[in-house]
DNA sequence: TCCATATTTCGATAGTCCTAGAAATATCGA
DNA sequence: TCGATATTTCTAGGACTATCGAAATATGGA
């Protein structure tokens, strides 16, 4: 995990709506929502939900699949996972030093 | 952690700059360090530092201090970790059910 | 083919954010 | 008080973002 894809996993969890959008796929756990089922429960219209599902998928926070006429969307543990890890990752390597 | 504030510290760490701000106070661990040590350290000009440290501040992820001239910014591991455990949280709990 | 369902693309508006130079403020030492 | 150091505030422009209605696209069934 580099510091750019990590801002990028970070931009995309950094707003409400998109937040509650990922939480409700975290939450579905690896079975995922198709878009309408996440529209239903959030109450989000239809244009802006793509837009951050999009966003999200971008950052890899999400993988989304097509099965017929559903898009079933699913949170990317591994990815989750790795931004949580990389938040603390590295603490206190400096502590002490006073130069460097 | 609810939801707004944990968007609000995602935000905070959503641009690389100040990402690299962030952490660069983690790995300097409990000591931290003042501004103009980060400055020279990562290159931004003072006023963005500023700007940027306080997006940090005031999202919680980081407390500063002032001693003498020098302003001390210290990463609020707490708060580093409530956010790492918040994108998790809940992971599956509506796992199975078809609605609701 | 025709319709209903599911989702995306387009387009436009309003608002927010990043960056950074210049000027201002605060602190310490001589 | 004067100067050096440390940091913030002011200001501004260009870039990016969120929102969402309307139109378009894709799929499956009758």
């Amino acid at each position: 995990m580099d510091s750019d894809s990590a801002a990028d996993g970070f931009t995309a969890m950094g707003s409400t709506a998109r937040l509650d959008v990922l939480r409700a796929l975290v939450r579905a756990g690896p079975a995922g929502r198709p878009v309408s089922d996440i529209q239903a429960t959030l109450g989000i219209p239809a244009s802006t939900l793509t837009h951050h599902l999009k966003a999200l998928a971008d950052a890899g926070l999400i993988i989304q699949e097509k099965t017929g006429r559903s898009i079933i969307s699913r949170a990317n543990y591994d990815q989750l996972e790795a931004l949580a890890a990389f938040i603390l990752s590295e603490c206190c390597s400096e502590e002490g030093r006073n130069h460097g």
